[in-house]
DNA sequence: CCGGCGACTGTGACCGGTCCCAGTATCACC
DNA sequence: GGTGATACTGGGACCGGTCACAGTCGCCGG
């Protein structure tokens, strides 16, 4: 019946030490640093692996050392933020970049509906994952506590807020980099400058709004603050709120580009010009910046390091080391809007 | 020395088994469907299950069963396409929730690097996933050709070109969508109608273009026509080449709506006015095709049934079932620019 | 009363690795 | 020559499931 080629099955260990005349123990010892192996075995084992074509087999692996090789890229923004938002593109990019250096897979979480997250929660807890990258939790995420006390390693994009201390995070002077931001503007001698703030249960919204009205001082005036949730509409709608308040404003720092573009949309609309009538900045350089019309100044964040330091600082975790948090510098790009 | 509260180990089948008062058998046929399981049994091993909080160990499962479990959503672009189009954002999206529900897990890959393609070949081949969702590959990708040869089941978002039927895809009808776009612009008075296309070597590219030849018969004018890659920059180039041949074009439609903003861009540059001057159309409704200024007429793809059926059919094809092909509908969204 | 069948259950082998321990060989040293 | 350390090797046990198979039990028909 079988006229097929036979479908030869997957070499395993045992064929590979069968092939080069050593014993199993061997063999894995030359997969896994090759110590204490006199260099004829090694020589041997790995003839004999080039020869079978073989290579280990991850869940057998697994289940042996206890360990997944794996991380979850763990997104617990509502689904529609989530994929409109360009920084989590990056964020993924530089992970899953990260993870392929080092020979690890990337899995990707979306906790969206209640179930999902019960879901997500018994996954991690079960332990397919090593650890988790979290991206953009809220303050107070139930999600959060759930992971920490089954024990998940962790590590968060941006302050932690709320789950003080022990949370390895990796994260951007978001106060300072506010600070910068706002200090260009009064250096460009924009005097009545809003607002658009993000959510304040997020380090963004919170710290970047701190940051802008300890450097605005004096000039600081409540009225020009408004807070979006670093969607473009909302920051459509914070701009229309802005100015039914008072049309005495010469520039807009947003918190995020994406509500910067919101902003600029509005400002179109009513008939006023960018950066002429009034300058617009915002904040990522997610990539949208450069190409909105206008190219928006902003405060670029480095993306790439982000994702990479999360990714080592999980990995320290993992290995047991003590959870560290580091905190990167951004860089103030100035384009047109302002 | 150990003050800490005894870190309980996971409990296993056999936990469960033992305070079930039954055997490892029983618990696991409960657990995979509960066929030939008495009432009794059925209820005290959920009892227990529940007791004990026990959750399968996946890599156990899998090497036992030689399921992975998992799918692979496979990007073989160039890593800078990838996030910067947001259509593959909306594809993952789906894609995620799709597995979620059937509770598989999304394994990302990203084919960047050569040495990138090589470490996914083999991970792939390797078994670690069952199947993998091909995204956008350009015709002739060696990536798919080892893939294929491995036995690997894999399904392509878009008629996989050149790699002549046997692969199960999931697309929409381009060349119909080209032919509806063009009535389109057609019936709106337009005659002078210039094609920014895609790669000719990706479907998208080429049934597009083939659609909107047909569609204009005597109309058609070879000059009228560039190629770009589907990015922005693509398209504001492949405008401007347009204007450098003739300024007689009363509408330009585009391959995918990031080169039909780039067109737009180049053409606010010039001074000429959307849609008063030249009107413009864009494919995909991205999500950007909306936020855009003047939002942009397009054809809409239905991107969560495109992920959704993507899902299904490899998991037909992991089945063993015939590999099959869908053609879905696109929809014409009617806004401004067009 | 026996044979046979269907429903249900328990058990041992196995998936493909890792880890640990016992064992051997070699060599230096007293 | 015995002792002990060092370098290396082999093999059994184990990780936590699934699966095939054998076995038990009750019941029905002949």
């Amino acid at each position: 019946m079988d006229t097929a080629p036979i479908s030869m099955r997957r070499p395993t260990i045992r064929d590979v030490a069968a092939t080069a005349g050593v014993s199993r123990g061997t063999v894995s010892r030359v997969i896994n640093g090759g110590h204490w192996v006199s260099p004829e075995a090694r020589d041997a084992v790995e003839r004999a692996i080039a020869e079978t074509g073989y290579t280990a087999n991850h869940h057998a692996r697994s289940l042996a050392t206890g360990r997944a090789n794996s991380l979850a890229f763990l997104l617990t923004e509502p689904q529609h933020l989530l994929f409109s938002d360009p920084t989590y593109a990056l964020l993924l990019r530089g992970a899953a970049e990260a993870l392929t250096q080092r020979s690890m897979t990337l899995v990707l979480l979306v906790a969206g509906t209640p179930q999902e997250r019960a879901n997500i929660a018994s996954f991690v807890s079960a332990g397919h994952v090593d650890g988790v990258l979290l991206i953009s939790s809220h303050e107070q995420d139930p999600l959060v506590g759930s992971l920490r006390a089954a024990g998940v390693p962790v590590v968060c994009s941006g302050d932690p807020l709320g789950l003080a201390g022990n949370l390895p995070a990796v994260a951007v002077d978001e106060e300072g980099s506010a600070r910068e931001m706002t200090r260009y503007l009064l250096s460009r001698g924009y005097r009545r400058i809003a607002m658009i703030a993000g959510p304040d249960d997020t380090p963004g919204g919170r710290y970047r709004l701190r940051g802008f009205r300890s450097e605005m001082d004096d000039l600081f005036d409540p009225d020009l603050v408004v807070a979006g949730d670093y969607t473009r509409e909302s920051g459509a709608v914070a701009m229309s709120t802005l100015l039914g308040r008072t049309r005495d404003i010469d520039a807009v720092f947003a918190a995020s580009d994406l509500m910067a573009a919101g902003a600029v949309a509005t400002l179109k609309k009513e008939g006023l010009r960018v950066p002429d009538d009034i300058a617009v900045a915002g904040f990522d350089d997610s990539g949208l910046a450069e190409e909105h019309d206008p190219p928006l100044t902003t405060m670029r964040q480095p993306w790439r390091e982000l994702s990479e330091h999360m990714v080592s600082l999980l990995l320290e975790a993992i290995a047991g080391g003590e959870p560290r948090t580091m905190i990167l510098p951004t860089k103030l790009i100035v384009r047109e809007s302002a």
